[in-house]
DNA sequence: CCTTAATATGAGAATATGTTCATGTAACAA
DNA sequence: TTGTTACATGAACATATTCTCATATTAAGG
């Protein structure tokens, strides 16, 4: 059962590579950091984000639509509106993290 | 003392968001999370970097000057040969966590 | 059916990013 | 000084990313 075809043992396999750097790649973008920061304790409707954090409607639609993709966000319909809310908590810790961090 | 610009106070500040996405965006490629990863336990060599990784000389140059530059690795002199280390514990440790959290 | 509000989507442009190639520099040995 | 090894750097190119603009789509009300 041999399943290691890398010569370095300590390499990482390409799954898991993808996987990490895919989920540090959302949280690279100020716009996606400011939009998880505000998902993070309460649901917000893309209006709500958009008007919050002061940002063009069709932007936070596409970066929805990004975290989404990635399920770190999910959201409820309630009519024509969309309630977006966080939905990896591992991700969210990381995040916060690295916020309180930068915060010397 | 009012120093709170924002509208919302649950906003992070200009610096901050700067600061957690690019520690993020050096987390994000996949060149740079295994040079990283290699780093986490042992220094390392460009060279010995170049050839455990399989991948240009000059690639890793410049991403060591990357992660130099944010200071997550440093380097220390031997002759002409300079033996790069991790240099930021924090940073590994959100690096860490990625990856034990997607090797599922 | 028509309208409106809320959101999604696609295309395009501007910018950023990562690699490669060629060349430069630094330390050391002969 | 010359040569060699190890590494850094700059330019160029290809690709990726992010935002904006215009245009769908979807749900609900009249």
């Amino acid at each position: 059962m041999e399943e290691e075809v890398q010569t370095n043992s300590h390499e990482l396999d390409e799954e898991t590579l993808f996987v990490v750097s895919q989920t540090f790649k959302a949280l690279s973008d100020p716009t996606r950091i400011r939009i998880l920061n505000l998902l993070c304790c309460k649901e917000h409707s893309v209006n709500e984000i958009t008007e919050e954090l002061n940002l063009g409607q069709s932007t936070v639609s596409h970066q929805l639509r990004f975290l989404k993709n990635l399920r770190l966000v999910k959201f409820r319909r309630e009519g024509t509106t969309l309630y977006y809310s966080s939905d990896d908590i591992h991700v969210m810790n990381l995040l916060h993290q690295a916020i309180d961090h930068a915060k010397h």
